[in-house]
DNA sequence: TCTTGTGTTAAACCGTACTTTAAGTCTTAC
DNA sequence: GTAAGACTTAAAGTACGGTTTAACACAAGA
C-alpha cells in the first residue's frame, strides 16, 4: 500500500542506468534541488526518480547540463513558469526533429556507400579499381 | 573543361562548412593524409574535398575521429580491405538506425510533456496547480 | 620598402560531462 | 572493537574535439 519508496543513490543510479558519481554530478549542478538529505546522505524519492528521467530524456536530445538546471529551475517556480517551459519543450521538439532529419540525410550516404561496396564485391574479386580514396 | 581544381585551406574550410583550423586539427590526427603541400601551404583537391565530405558524414552519426581515420586507413591499403570498409559501413548505418529510434522514443516523451502542458494551459490560468515538478 | 593577407607550426588552452582519488563518516556484522 | 561496505566531500584528472596564441614565412600591391 506504500508506494512512496525511496531510494539510495545506487539504487537510484541502477534504475536510471546512470553511475552514482554521475548523480552526485548532477546534484552538484544544481539539478536535484529536491533531493533530501537525511543524515548527509541523499534519499531519492519517486517524485525524484521521475526527475531524473526527465533529466535523461532531454540529455538524450542534446541538451546541456545548464540548460536543462534552467528548465528545472522554472518548474521549481511554479505556474507562473508554464508557458515558458511549455515553449522550452516545443523549441526541444524541432530540435529533435532537425536531429532526425540529419542522420536520415546521413543514412542515405550511408546506403549510397553500402551499394557502392556491394557492387564492387559482387563483380567478382581482383578486378584492380585503383584503392586509395574513400 | 579542368574540373580539377584545387582549393585553399580557407576554400576548402569554407566549401564544408568547417573552420580552418578544424581542417589543420584533422590533418594533425592523420585524417587528411592525401592533401598535398605546395611550399608549406596545404593544397585541396576535389578528391580531398569529397573525403571532407565522407568525414562530415561520419561523424555527424557519431563515429569518432579515430574511427574515422582507420576507416580511411583502410581506403588507402585498397581494394584488399574492401569487405572490411563494407562491415563498417553497415555496422554504422545499424548505430545510425538506433540513435534515430532513440530520438523517436525520446519525442514521444517530449510529445507527451507537451500535451500535458497544453491541458493545464488551456484549462484557464489561476486554478492552483501545486507546481514545483518538472 | 613596407604593409596586408594568407598561410604555417607547436603548444597551450577550452568546454562539456563526467570519473577518479583521497580522506573521512556511519552502520551493521562478527 | 574492529573490519566491511555504502555513503560523503573537495579537488584533481580524463576524453573528446576542437580553438587560440605566438612566432614566423611568403606573395602581392601601394
Amino acid at each position: 500500500m506504500n508506494d512512496k519508496k525511496e531510494y539510495t543513490i545506487s539504487e537510484a543510479a541502477g534504475i536510471i542506468g546512470v553511475s552514482a558519481s554521475a548523480l552526485r554530478y548532477y546534484d552538484r549542478e544544481g539539478l536535484l534541488p529536491n533531493v533530501r538529505k537525511v543524515s548527509g546522505k541523499r534519499v531519492f524519492s519517486e517524485a525524484d526518480i521521475a526527475s531524473l528521467r526527465v533529466l535523461e530524456c532531454l540529455k538524450a536530445t542534446g541538451m546541456s547540463i545548464r540548460d536543462i538546471r534552467e528548465y528545472f529551475d522554472l518548474a521549481r517556480q511554479g505556474d507562473a513558469t508554464l508557458e515558458e517551459r511549455y515553449a522550452i519543450i516545443l523549441r526541444q521538439k524541432e530540435i529533435v526533429n532537425r536531429q532526425i532529419a540529419f542522420l536520415n540525410d546521413n543514412l542515405r550516404e550511408l546506403n549510397r556507400k553500402e551499394q557502392y561496396y556491394k557492387s564492387i564485391l559482387s563483380t567478382a574479386a581482383g578486378s584492380g579499381h585503383e584503392g586509395g580514396r574513400n
